[in-house]
DNA sequence: TCTTGCACCTT
DNA sequence: GAAGGTGCAAG
């Protein structure tokens, strides 16, 4: 990380619309493909993806994180995001900066959230330390940006912001927001969908590519646990000035609590002050405002830091999904992956079966700035699983089988979402449940009773594992995650057709983000995931 | 750990 | 001026 937020006046308005001002893009950093052909350093120096063989239209695409070397401060410290019964917003926000896009083809772009791992974790010590078993995932829901459908043009034309996603503990959202269980960590994704004639992606031939940027890895929580965090978030949000340490509203405010004046004390005095009792604040230490150097160690007043720090733990995968490649350290060159095109003639044998998440989380990301690239991320079940309920899948071995209970509702499946119905995919549009504000949540497919409901299933026939428990692979390796398309197609074939094209077609102006989350339930039953159903 | 009401702030 | 995004602190 070097220039630490320096970009950040510009880059954080909070209000800003989805889409931000082309000006604001300094800090992207391009994104990198899982299953390229090329190598890593090559690919690092050329920062292209090299995807010419691909035809779908996806290959070429690179998504570069906005404000990553603010992103990278938080992640250094061990990012957390408040998580509330009402919803909050992440921050920073998801940003980014698409390129590659075909100028006339309309892609949909989607968010998700999915557990970095099985974990459930704890914050003593001043550090973040495991602390049990995750508890189970949350219903997995997508965050449809509401420019959805646009074409690549609007897409490249300027920033693609997602500060409009909220986050929520409350298993009953009715909002579309995004359900997180506290004290667990998380991994954002980004998927770009191509849509179809129809605006949706329904067709065989839909393509799909999810990027990941290590560097947004975070642990929910109901309030903030690392000091640091507090002191980063509020010296960068714009939202949280008021807490701001400098001038005097800090006096003011303890004056008024006290229900007395207040000295007037030199905003120096005040930031010595909270170095000394271990504020990241020291000298200039707003960190994402300063240089490089000044950010390079913004917490050297800050006491108590362990040697573990929290983002190694963000970062690190669990000791049984040993990373890809550990040698590669955070801030070292990425690899730049490829985009594959799914399609039924890829490898799709049970053996081959290595889900996107397998690849590495945390702790040999990359590099920062660069998210890891997974074309079609959304494996499809394995060959003969297609047409069998998934609910019906046999466990490979119990190990699969708690993993498939416990991350059976956060895995979307990108490829049977289609636009149209995106309206009707939302937790709580009008027409599906007008009366109660808060819908009981059924944590198994509940939508089955309706034509939405019906939508709604084939969308979430997905698990998701979290990110870690799937690195089975060497993204230097490339090929060998490529999607197992056949069942993929076969599952589009027989969930995505006509079915979809009956419903109201998606309106973007009625639409308001809260409503383009879609909730891919847990039908997913705690049956094997169809990514892991390798027997 | 989590919820809630609050003051303060941006948009 | 309204709406809504913040972290704080009490409970």
């Amino acid at each position: 990380m070097a220039n630490g937020g320096d970009q950040f006046g510009l880059a954080e308005r909070p209000d800003s619309d989805c889409m931000d001002s082309p000006k604001e893009t300094k800090q992207e950093h391009p994104s990198y493909t899982l299953n390229s052909p090329v190598s890593p350093q090559t690919a690092s120096s050329q920062q292209v993806s090299a995807c010419t063989a691909d035809q779908n239209g996806m290959e070429g695409i690179k998504v570069f994180l906005h404000d990553k070397e603010l992103w990278t401060k938080f992640d250094e410290v061990g990012t957390e995001m408040i998580i509330t019964k009402a919803g909050r917003r992440m921050f920073p926000s998801y940003k980014v900066k698409v390129t590659g896009l075909n100028p006339k083809t309309k892609y949909i772009l989607l968010m998700d959230i999915v557990p970095g791992d099985d974990h459930r974790y704890k914050f003593a010590d001043n550090k973040w330390s495991v602390t049990g078993k995750a508890e189970p995932a949350m219903p997995g829901r997508l965050y449809v940006h509401p420019d959805s459908p646009a074409t690549g043009a609007h897409w490249s034309r300027q920033l693609i912001s997602f500060q409009k996603l909220k986050l929520t503990n409350n298993h009953l959202d009715p909002f579309g927001h995004i359900i997180l269980n506290s004290m667990h960590k998380y991994q954002p994704r980004l998927h770009i969908v191509k849509a179809d004639e129809n605006n949706g992606f329904g067709s065989k031939n839909t393509a799909f590519c999810t990027h990941v940027f290590p560097e947004t890895a975070f642990i929910a929580v109901t309030s903030y646990q690392n000091h640091k965090i507090t002191q980063l978030k509020i010296e960068n949000n714009p939202f949280a000035k008021g807490f701001r340490g400098s001038d005097d509203n800090e006096l003011h405010r303890m004056a008024k609590l006290q229900g007395k004046d207040y000295p007037v004390v030199p905003r120096s005095t005040v930031r010595q002050r909270a170095c000394s009792t271990g504020s990241p604040f020291s000298g200039e230490c707003r960190g994402l405002q300063g240089s490089p150097e000044a950010v390079g160690s913004p917490y050297s007043c800050e006491n108590g830091l362990s040697s573990g720090s929290p983002q190694e733990l963000l970062r690190a995968p669990p000791a049984h999904y040993p990373p890809p490649h550990p040698h590669l350290q955070h801030g070292q060159q990425p690899q730049i992956y490829h985009c594959t095109k799914r399609k039924v003639e890829e490898n799709c044998s049970s053996g081959n079966h290595q889900h996107p998440y397998k690849k590495p989380f945390t702790g040999s990301s990359p590099n920062e700035g660069e998210s890891y690239y997974h074309h079609s991320s959304y494996p499809p079940p394995p060959p003969g699983l297609s047409d069998i309920p998934l609910t019906d899948s046999p466990y490979s071995s119990d190990m699969v089988q708690r993993q498939a209970c416990m991350f059976a509702s956060s895995e979307p499946r990108l490829d049977e979402l289609n636009c149209t119905s995106w309206s009707y995919t939302c937790p709580l549009p009008s027409a599906m449940t007008p009366m109660k504000p808060y819908p009981p949540y059924t944590p198994h497919p509940p939508y089955s009773s309706s034509p939405q409901g019906s939508q709604l299933s084939a969308i979430a026939h997905q698990n998701s594992p979290p990110l870690g428990e799937h690195i089975d692979y060497n993204p230097y390796q490339s090929q060998s995650s490529g999607p197992p398309s056949q069942s993929s197609q076969n599952i589009q074939s027989r969930q995505l057709s006509s079915p979809l094209r009956e419903y109201p077609r998606y309106t973007r102006n009625l639409s308001p983000p809260l409503y383009h989350t879609l909730e891919t339930h847990t039908h997913i039953r705690c049956g094997v995931p169809e990514w892991s159903a390798a027997s």
